[in-house]
DNA sequence: GGCGAAAATGCAGCCACATAGAATT
DNA sequence: TAAATTCTATGTGGCTGCATTTTCG
C-alpha cells in the first residue's frame, strides 16, 4: 500500500499506464500523458490497491478496494462468502482527463485531488506542442463530443460501431455491476467493440466469446503440436489444411468443453497476459491501430477455468504488463469470422472474410517480434520527447531534423 | 540443382542526458 | 554511522550501416 509513483518518486501511484508499464501519481500521468499525442493515447487504469503493481481490472464495493484480476481471485475466489461481493468493472481512459472527469468515472475514489481547470487545458498551454494533425485531431474530437463523453457513461454503455474510433477519451463505463461469483465472472471485458470486428449482436449470445477471447492465439501456433499433439510444420500448414478447424472445434464444437479447452490451451502459453486484461477498445486509436495494437494485449478467460485448469509455473510475481508487453498479441483471427464460429448462410462472406483474416495473420505473424520491456518510463518519456539528428539524440539548442513533439524538422 | 545478383531482413551501434547506484568525503 | 557529494554506468528511441538471409533469373 502506498507505492510511490515511477515518474515523481514522491507522491502515491494510483494509475497504471500499461504502455509504459509504470505507475504513477496523478500528477505525473497528466504530466506524461500530456506531453503528446501518441502518449495521450495510452491506455490507463487504477492501481490494484492490494499488490500495487498491476492494473486494476475490477471494484469490490463490499470491501470498497481495486484489485487486479488475481488479487480478486485470491481475494474472492477461495471464500465462499467473499466471492458473492459486488464487484464493479474498472475501465482503462486515455487521454488527460482532470481530476474531476476522474472523480466522475471512479466515484469510489475519493482521495482524487480536485483541479481547479481542466487538465488538459492546464496542461496544453505548458505545452510546445505546434498544431499538427493529430492535435487538430484532438481538439476537433474534444470540441466535438467534450465532457459528455466523460459524464454520458449510459450511452457508451450502448455499444457504438463508432465507439472506438471517435472518441479521443473513453471512459467507459466504470459502473458495470458483476453480480456474478467469481467462478462465472468475465472479469473485465466489456461487449465494446471496434469496426472491422463483429458487432455485439454477435458476441452477446456467444458463450464462446464470453469466456474466451482469442486475441492472442496467433501467438502460440508455432506451439501447437507440441500442445495438441498434432504435428505442424508450420502454421500455413495448418491453415491450409484447416488445422485450426479441427484443432479448435470448429467442424465440430460441442460447446462448454470444446471452449474449454481452446481456453486452457490459449492461457497456458500465454499466462503472462492474464493480467493485462483490457477493453479492447479503451483508447483512442483508430481501430485499426487497435486491432493490431502489440501493447495492449487482450485475453480474457473466466478466473474458474485459469485456476481449475492451468498450471502457472513459471509466471512469478513479477510478471507485469511489461513482460507481455509484445505476446504476439494478434487480433487477426478475430478480424471477419472467428474459425471456430459455427456456420452460418453467409458462407461466401465469411470464407472471403477468413481468407482475409489469414492473410492479415500471416502477414503480422511475419512482422511480429518480441519488444523489449521498458523499465523506466520516465527515462521513456524523455526519449519520446528528445528531438533528434538521423535518429540520434542531439545536445539540447543543437538544430535537429526530427522532433517527436512536433513531428517537424527544423533544417 | 548450382550460381550470382538483387532484394529483404535483422541487428548492433550511435547520440544526449537524466538518473540510479556506488564510491568517496 | 549517517548524511552529503561526486563519479560512473545505464537506459531511452529513431536512424544508419553492415551482415546475413531470402528470392529470383
Amino acid at each position: 500500500m502506498g507505492y510511490i509513483c515511477d515518474f515523481c518518486g514522491d507522491q502515491r501511484s494510483m494509475v497504471y499506464c500499461r504502455s509504459d508499464a509504470a505507475c504513477l501519481c496523478l500528477s505525473c500521468d497528466r504530466n506524461v500523458h500530456s506531453a503528446n499525442a501518441l502518449s495521450r493515447r495510452h491506455s490507463r487504469t487504477l492501481l490494484c490497491e492490494r499488490c500495487n503493481s498491476q492494473p486494476a481490472s475490477v471494484r469490490c464495493t463490499e470491501e470498497k478496494v481495486s484489485l487486479c484480476q488475481n488479487c480478486d481471485w485470491m481475494g474472492h475466489g477461495n471464500s465462499t462468502s467473499a466471492s458473492s461481493h459486488k464487484r464493479q468493472t474498472i475501465n482503462c481512459y486515455s487521454g488527460c482527463p482532470s481530476a474531476s472527469e476522474l472523480s466522475s468515472i471512479w466515484s469510489f475514489v475519493l482521495d482524487i485531488p480536485s483541479a481547479g481547470e481542466s487538465a488538459c487545458e492546464q496542461e496544453m498551454g505548458l505545452m510546445s506542442i505546434s498544431e499538427n494533425s493529430a492535435e487538430k485531431a484532438w481538439a476537433s474530437s474534444e470540441n466535438a463530443s467534450g465532457s459528455a463523453r466523460v459524464n454520458d457513461m449510459a450511452s457508451i454503455d450502448k455499444p457504438s460501431p463508432w465507439a472506438c474510433s471517435s472518441s479521443v477519451l473513453e471512459l467507459n463505463s466504470a459502473a458495470q455491476v458483476l453480480d456474478q461469483p467469481v467462478g462465472s465472472a468475465n472479469v473485465a471485458l466489456p461487449k465494446s467493440f471496434c469496426p472491422g470486428t463483429k458487432g455485439p449482436g454477435l458476441y452477446e449470445d456467444d458463450d464462446l466469446y464470453q469466456d474466451l477471447n482469442m486475441d492472442e492465439m496467433d501467438l502460440n501456433l508455432e506451439n501447437y503440436d507440441e500442445l495438441f499433439g498434432v504435428t505442424l510444420n508450420n502454421s500455413e500448414e495448418l491453415f491450409e489444411n484447416g488445422g485450426i478447424d479441427s484443432l479448435f472445434g470448429t467442424k465440430n464444437m460441442s460447446g462448454a468443453d470444446s471452449n474449454c479447452q481452446g481456453a486452457v490451451a490459449v492461457e497456458g502459453l500465454s499466462v503472462g497476459v492474464v493480467n493485462a486484461m483490457q477493453p479492447a477498445c479503451s483508447n483512442g486509436a483508430s481501430a485499426d491501430s487497435i486491432m493490431s495494437n502489440k501493447t495492449e494485449p487482450i485475453l480474457c478467460f473466466t478466473a474458474k477455468q485459469a485456476h481449475s485448469n492451468l498450471s502457472f509455473s513459471g509466471v512469478t510475481g513479477e510478471s507485469s504488463a511489461g513482460d507481455h508487453q509484445d505476446c504476439g498479441a494478434s487480433s487477426m483471427l478475430l478480424m471477419g469470422e472467428p474459425p471456430w464460429c459455427p456456420p452460418c448462410q453467409e458462407n461466401s462472406i465469411q470464407s472471403t472474410n477468413r481468407n482475409d483474416a489469414v492473410m492479415r495473420y500471416m502477414e503480422k505473424k511475419k512482422t511480429r517480434k518480441f519488444e523489449k520491456r521498458v523499465r523506466y518510463a520516465s527515462r521513456k518519456a524523455r526519449a519520446d520527447v528528445r528531438k533528434r539528428v538521423k535518429g540520434r539524440f542531439i545536445k539540447a539548442g543543437d538544430a535537429y531534423d526530427y522532433d517527436p513533439l512536433n513531428q517537424t524538422r527544423s533544417c
